[in-house]
DNA sequence: ATTCATAATTATTGATGCAAAATTAAATTT
DNA sequence: AAATTTAATTTTGCATCAATAATTATGAAT
């Protein structure tokens, strides 16, 4: 019954919607399950309105999904589902790596180095391994600028979080994993588009085998 | 004030949205004017909360924007935006072609090779041509079989749509385009996914030329 | 005359209310 | 006892209402 921070630099609706991805990805509301508008708004102490206007949103991105007249579902992502999300993300991160070895700038490029630095010097804390494995990925997407394909990407992550076994990578593949990003790098710093792009397929390729 | 069709086949919510998306697409709301709610929901004879919804849902396709306590705007797209939209249809609709080389079913090639011909066949009518080129495009996503890419296809064309010069095809291009259809659908029935892509990156790279 | 402050108007956001539909429970019939 | 019908309850979908913020209009002061 905790009333939601004050926080007007957002909307409510946008806030609430924020709220639920955060219990939609932590599997707080489980995929197919019904999602009860009445105890949610109650929860959070607002009206159904916003809320009713945030479920809107997620179900346009994708994470819920609207029955007619039988309310809001947590969508249920199915193998197949989550193959072909991996197979585009696999696609625009591949071509992101392709621009930015044309475009990036100097300075870009020695922050995606940094990361990779930083990176190898993480590959004993799985934790922090993934923090950055994560960063590199947004700031080479970031570096190809092209806020539709960073659009998408976004997207795209969040329906593969709507899966339990969504880490791209498994415990073992570190060492391989940094060894492929390794490739990336030199690619990218080679600024050879076609290379980087065929090491990030490739590294995808590999992620996608470990979690499967 | 004509009243809205009674259709409960869908929500009175998305009834609107797609109201609101043919108006947008027509240029009736123009890029940068703000959008009248009480205005729009007295016209539809309808309240203002399906209305709102159908806004939110718009603003998440990236047709409006929703500016703070400023209401809804049509979205303006530049022409850096139409630019890197571009270049994610090419991506997708190349990768799609190179899947639908490799898993296309005999029937979908049937299909795609019959688009073709009318294609052909269509050369001097103009909007004949448009409608199959537009179908077979379809097609082949379709045959690429993979329904997020189809979303991501469809919400990309969306936002080309807002812009006014957004055909694909100029005049002159007919006769150029239908060779490259011709090469695309070669390259499918002979099975080869990396010349299928290939061509297809060809005929948007064309289409841009044409367009910009 | 221009600028700044204040008041009035307008519009957005969120809450509440109500009717239709769907689900669940109860009751009657076979 | 099972099944079908009917009644009760829940829940959605849309409309209306109220409050807050933003814009415009008005007036005072430099």
């Amino acid at each position: 019954m905790a009333a939601l921070a004050p926080l007007s630099s957002r909307a409510l609706y946008e806030e609430v919607a924020e709220l639920l991805r955060e219990r939609i990805f932590r599997q707080e509301l489980k995929p197919g399950s019904w999602i009860d508008e009445l105890k949610l708004a109650e929860e959070y102490g607002i009206s159904r309105t916003p809320l009713r206007e945030a479920l809107k949103v997620l179900a346009t991105e994708g994470l819920v999904t609207m029955k007619l007249r039988r309310g809001a579902y947590v969508t249920e992502v199915s193998e197949r589902d989550l193959a072909e999300v991996y197979h585009l993300l696999a696609l625009l991160e591949s071509d992101a790596a392709s621009v930015a070895a044309q475009r990036a700038s100097p300075q870009q490029m020695r922050e995606l180095q940094d990361l990779h630095r930083r990176l190898a010097a993480a590959a004993s804390d799985r934790e922090e391994f993934f923090r950055i494995n994560e960063a590199f990925h947004r700031k080479l997407l970031a570096a190809a600028d092209n806020r539709w394909r960073e659009q998408m990407v976004n997207d795209l992550r969040k329906v593969m979080k709507l899966n339990r076994h969504h880490s791209l990578l498994k415990t073992g593949r570190i060492a391989e994993s940094l060894a492929e990003h390794e490739a990336i790098m030199q690619a990218l710093q080679q600024r050879e588009p076609a290379a980087a792009a065929e090491r990030m397929q490739e590294h995808f390729r590999n992620g996608l085998q470990a979690a499967g």
